[in-house]
DNA sequence: CTATATCAGATCCTATACGATATTGTATTT
DNA sequence: AAATACAATATCGTATAGGATCTGATATAG
């Protein structure tokens, strides 16, 4: 390997990624995540740009990004502010079109299921309840949040269908979630759920699969369905 | 009504959507819907700019919006390109996604018609057939994608859930399928379709119509395969 | 003739400055 | 006392300028 070639890797690995937008979305996002910015509150770009440390543009590009993806609303000539928390009906149109999406894309990933993905998914299933050390509940449901959602991608992956996996990552189901549920705790039965997917992925069985991730988006849905009364 | 309210009325109207980076957008919406843009082809930020007369932060914005919703790519460091052309993979994906969702969008529109929205319907559906004047066939086929894509919308609308709405017109399932099929001529059967969808919907019939839009969806995406080989 | 190094042009990325608009608070009038 | 008119502030929207990076062409050495 050339000198050229080493210093043009270092700078993929080490400049590309580091443009400021995705930083600053990242930035975004995670206060989002924490709720650090509160649902429905504003979103001043100069205080953010000051906050992060950079200048107003990139700000707002990171912020029409966020828009796109319905995380944060823009008023013309008023301003950006954090999605309101959802409404009831909301909640269930999103777990409708999940449960349109979800179950496909188990039944065709247990169809195209091979033994390296079933490891892969495998591993980060365990990840999932081998959260290390003690934390406080808010951290640890936000991490299983994220868990939960990287599983979910997982599937999809395999699935292969780019267009559904891009739509519900493109959705932020688990962010919204968490904003919803931050302060209780429904891991447990979510992980039992989890595997019997895998049980019906190791079988290669794509209808089980499918009846599987139903159920599991279903109770899921009932589970939290709870937070609104 | 007092005149500052008569006043702020006007401005709503005329200045408000005026917002320099919807016009922006709207703008490279419709360079990319005409093929004046080619796939592929790159767009360098400042020659839009001047091209459009504006400054480059607004082109910037809309430019994101756009990468997010998949009809422009972006390099860091690189620049933006337009989409390249749908691969047949791509293409049988988003076919096989819309077939989860338009069925059930229609079966629920049937539950939730009513004769207002019918008649809007059945208008929405009789402007697609009387498109004024002769025009050059790329002109009229781009005027039916929209309002194909019009009739579909309308229909979501009716059915009420919003994610399945928001998410289907995010897709801009019809720019894509104009971008693949601008030189031919696929009209005709689609209207026939149509109007099977609004006997269904006349009749308020949840399974006929979700029927009548899966035949509606195989079969125009049927009519498209033929222009990959 | 091929490959490497250098240089110029183009483009993107970031920062700052200015003008336009909405919101908020105060004073005045009825 | 309540409502209206006015002014000040904060924020957004837009424009422009400068620095950093990539791409492509040219020249030189092997």
């Amino acid at each position: 390997m050339s000198l050229a070639t080493a210093k043009r890797d270092a700078r993929q690995v080490l400049l590309r990624p580091s443009s400021v937008v995705e930083a600053v979305y990242d930035s975004i996002y995670h206060r989002l995540m924490a709720l650090e910015i509160a649902p429905g509150s504003r979103i001043p770009i100069d205080v953010l740009a000051r906050e992060i440390g950079v200048s107003q543009t990139p700000v707002r590009e990171a912020l029409t990004r966020l828009e796109r993806e319905g995380l944060v609303r823009k008023e013309h000539l008023i301003g950006y502010s954090a999605a309101p928390q959802w409404t009831r009906k909301q909640f269930e149109d999103l777990y409708a079109f999940r449960l349109l999406l979800e179950p496909e894309g188990a039944r065709l990933a247990a169809q195209n299921m091979t033994p390296t993905a079933l490891r892969d998914l495998e591993a980060v299933a365990a990840d999932m309840e081998h959260g290390e050390g003690p934390v406080d509940r808010t951290t640890r449901y936000s991490r299983f949040a994220r868990a939960d959602a990287h599983f979910h991608d997982e599937i999809l992956k395999i699935a292969g269908n780019e267009v559904i996996r891009s739509t519900l990552s493109g959705q932020h189901v688990h962010l919204h979630i968490f904003r919803l549920m931050f302060n209780t705790r429904v891991t447990q039965e979510a992980l039992e759920e989890h595997e019997s997917l895998l049980d019906a992925f190791r079988a290669g069985d794509p209808r089980a699969a499918m009846d599987a991730m139903r159920e599991h988006v279903e109770r899921s849905r009932d589970r939290l369905l709870m937070a609104f009364e």
